[in-house]
DNA sequence: CGAGCGATTGAACGCTCTCAAAGTGAGTGG
DNA sequence: CCACTCACTTTGAGAGCGTTCAATCGCTCG
C-alpha cells in the first residue's frame, strides 16, 4: 500500500537490522553513538512491519520491548473506561516509542498508517546500559524532550481554544517534518479526524469546522492526499498563541 | 511561619547539605546512592529557602540549577502571551524539581508555601553523571515518572469533566502523600483555587462549585487548615473514571 | 453501481466560562 | 479588643464555545 507518509519506502527495515544503515539513523536515538556501539545496537535489534491500525503494544501489558520508528506514523493512546480516549503522541519516522519507561506501558501504540519499526528487547537494551552510558545519555535526552512536549501538549489541552489548539498542532507537525528532513509545507496529516480531535481533546466535528473556518480565513488550503497548506506560518503563529 | 504543609519543619536544610541526613533522603533521587555518592553529591550542593510566592526560575532563563524539594510545596506552570496559566504540576518534599533537562527552563517553579530546596548546579551535577552512573540512572528513572505523570495528566485535561478532575486530583495528592509517609487522608491542599484551577484547565469559580458539589453529595467534607476528608476513597476513584 | 466509512455541515443543547456580588477569614492598625 | 482592609472563596445569573445528535456529502472499494 503506497502511502505519501512512508518517507523512507525504498529502505525496509526488515531488510537490515544493522543500525550503521539505518535510514532514520541520523536524527533516532542513536545519532551520537560510536560505530562500535552502533554495531552491538544493531545485534539486538529486529524489524518489524505493522499495518494499518494494528496495535504494537497495549496500555498495562508488561513493557518487554522498545522500538525505533523507521518509517510511517505511530499513535500513542491512553483509554478511560467508558471508551473515551486521549492521544499522547504521534509519532514519525526517527522517533523513539517506548518511553515512560516503566514495567508496564502507561500507554497503548498503534500503526497509523503502516510503518516499520526496530524493535529492542528491553532487557538486553538495559543490559547494554551499563556499557554504553552514552546510550542511557542519549534515552534520558530523548526522554527529557518528550517531556517538554508533554508539557506543551498540557498548555494546549487545558488552555487553548479549538482553533488554537487545531493552528498549533499544525505548526507542530510542520517544525518535526523540518526536523526530519520531510517537506514542511505543505503539512502530511495522516491520522482521521478523530484521532486529531482525541490528541486535541475536541470532537470530531469541532475538528471539522475549524479546519473550514481556517480555510474560510484563507489562513490554510486543504489538498489531496490529506496534506494542509499553510498559506503564512506566522499568522498561524500568531493565532496558536493567542495572538489571533 | 507555620504551615501543615512543611513536613519537616524541625529539619532545616540550611543547617546541612550533607545528604546523608537529608531527611527527604529516603524517598528522594538519591534513595538508592551508595554512602560515597551521597557524600560527594553533598560537596556540590547547598540549601535554599524560598519564601510562599517567590519565583525560584522562570520559563525561557537559562538552566544553571536542578533542585530537590527537602519541605515545602511548590508549583510549576507555563504561560501563554496573554496570561493564561498551565500548572503542569506540584511538588512536594521529596520531589525533584528541574525535570525536561534543557539548556533553557521550559517552565517556571514557584514556591506555594514557605519551601526549602537542595540545589545543584547543572554543571557539576552532571560532570558526577560519568563518576556515578546510578545517578544518571536515577534521574532518569524520575524523568521516566515525570513523563507518566504528565501523559496521566493530559488524559485529564483532556478528556474529564470538571467533577472527574477534581476528583482524580484529590486522589492523586492522597497518593502522594502516602508516599511521603505523610497522613493521605485528610488530604492538605496547600495551593489556592486559582492554582488548581489553572492545573486542570478549569477557572476558580468552577473548582469551587464543584467542591461544593461534592461536600453535597457527601463524598467530601471540607475542612480547616485547608483540608479534605475524603469519606470514601473508592467512591470518589470511581467519580474520576467516569463511573460516577 | 451500491455499500460503507470518514468528513462535513446543520441545529439545538449543555457544561463550563464570564461577569457580578456577597461571604469569609487572616492580618493590621487604632 | 475591635473595626477595617484586602485577598480569597463562594454563590448567582446569563452567555458562549464546544458538544451532541442527526443528516448529507464524498471517496474508496468490492
Amino acid at each position: 500500500m503506497k502511502s505519501p507518509f512512508n518517507l523512507y519506502p525504498e529502505r525496509n527495515a526488515l531488510e537490515s537490522t544493522r543500525c550503521e544503515f539505518c535510514a532514520v539513523r541520523v536524527v533516532a536515538v542513536c545519532a551520537t553513538l560510536a560505530p562500535e556501539e552502533l554495531r552491538r545496537l544493531g545485534e539486538i535489534s529486529q524489524g518489524r512491519t505493522v499495518e494499518a491500525g494494528q496495535l504494537i503494544f497495549g496500555e498495562g501489558e508488561p513493557s518487554d520491548a522498545l522500538y525505533n520508528v523507521t518509517a510511517g506514523a505511530v499513535k500513542l493512546y491512553k483509554l478511560l473506561p467508558d471508551g473515551r480516549r486521549q492521544i499522547t503522541g504521534f509519532l514519525g519516522a526517527g522517533d523513539f516509542l517506548g518511553l515512560a519507561l516503566a514495567e508496564t506501558n502507561v500507554y497503548s501504540a498503534e500503526a497509523v498508517v503502516t510503518s516499520t519499526l526496530c524493535r529492542f528487547p528491553r532487557s538486553r537494551l538495559e543490559a547494554l546500559f551499563a556499557r554504553m552510558p552514552r546510550l542511557q545519555g542519549r534515552l534520558f535526552a530523548v526522554t527529557s524532550d518528550a517531556l517538554a512536549d508533554a508539557l506543551e501538549l498540557m498548555l494546549l489541552l487545558g488552555r487553548k481554544s479549538a482553533r488554537e489548539k487545531i493552528c498549533s498542532f499544525l505548526l507542530t507537525l510542520s517544525g518535526r517534518a523540518i526536523g526530519r528532513g520531510a517537506p514542511d509545507n505543505p503539512v502530511p496529516l495522516p491520522m482521521s479526524r478523530v484521532d486529531i480531535a482525541d490528541f486535541l481533546g475536541l470532537t470530531t466535528e469541532t475538528v471539522s469546522r475549524t479546519f473550514t473556518q481556517l480555510k474560510t480565513a484563507g489562513v490554510i488550503t486543504l489538498l489531496d492526499g490529506n496534506r494542509v497548506l499553510i498559506a503564512d506560518p506566522t499568522v498561524l503563529a500568531d493565532i496558536a498563541e493567542g495572538g489571533g
